[in-house]
DNA sequence: ATCTCAAATTATACTATATCTAAATTTAAA
DNA sequence: TTTAAATTTAGATATAGTATAATTTGAGAT
């Protein structure tokens, strides 16, 4: 809580009630929530927020680098509390998110991309999660 | 021509003037064009053919596996008449899609991956295009 | 503590993308 | 040629997101 409010000072963002509700949704833990799933969550504490305010604020927090946009499938955009580079796993019976480290995929590229000058790239993974 | 009515007969696939037409736009060449690009350009043909057919046409293609949908930025949905696993380059200031080769790029899992069971997977890369 | 105004919130309208519906038309097989 | 199934179509509907403009509020200055 004190701390969620201290990194939006830190970024020299200012503090509404309803601005610190999503960031408690959004930046507490590992998460890739829609902006309907975050605005379902915030309604739960703040029952009058607006749909316009909790897009203003997920766009702010991706403008001010706390959230990262990953669209990663069904056209579906999500927002990716974790901001450092890193791959994705998608289970494809359950439809979940998973992370996946950076340091757990080495990609090489083997020639062949002369005239690309990539700036920034991810393994995205479909599959099934064993066990669970 | 002759060789997309071929490949929709062996698929099983009836024919009608609009799916014809649909098919020559996105079967013919690679290509990463979104339904409505393919709506537009299908109309220089036949100016009274309905969006509504234009997509029911690019979701037979996308069942039938003669296309596959990528969303690869902005949430925007393209149909790749390239159906066989490659990887995708993005080049950020123009918006263009490339193909990058599926030899072109080496992915290493470095352990980690235990519970994941992958079966598909994609190298998506975004940057510059250098020259051009 | 009050004043002030830039910033933020809100309801609403609007855009874009895509699907659904049900009537009319067309394809292709009998 | 007849017929049934498949396809097309206009329009309605659904969903995701942005734009607008009036109202409210946070926080620094007095
Ligand atoms: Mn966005
Ligand atoms: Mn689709
Ligand atoms: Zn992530
Ligand atoms: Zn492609």
């Amino acid at each position: 809580m004190e701390d969620i409010i201290a990194k939006l000072r830190e970024h020299g963002i200012g503090l509404t009630p309803q601005r610190i509700a999503v960031a408690q949704v959004v930046l507490r833990d590992r998460s890739h929530w829609s902006a309907d799933e975050v605005w379902q969550l915030v309604q739960q504490r703040l029952p009058t927020v607006s749909r316009a305010t909790v897009y203003n604020n997920l766009n702010l927090f991706v403008a001010k680098h706390l959230l990262k946009e990953q669209i990663l499938q069904g056209g579906h955009v999500v927002f990716d509390s974790c901001v450092e580079p890193h791959h994705h796993f998608l289970d494809e019976q359950t439809g979940q998110i998973h992370d996946v480290p950076w340091e757990a995929v080495r990609v090489e590229t083997h020639d062949a991309l002369g005239d690309f000058e990539v700036r920034d790239y991810q393994v995205i993974m479909r599959g099934r999660r064993r066990n669970h």
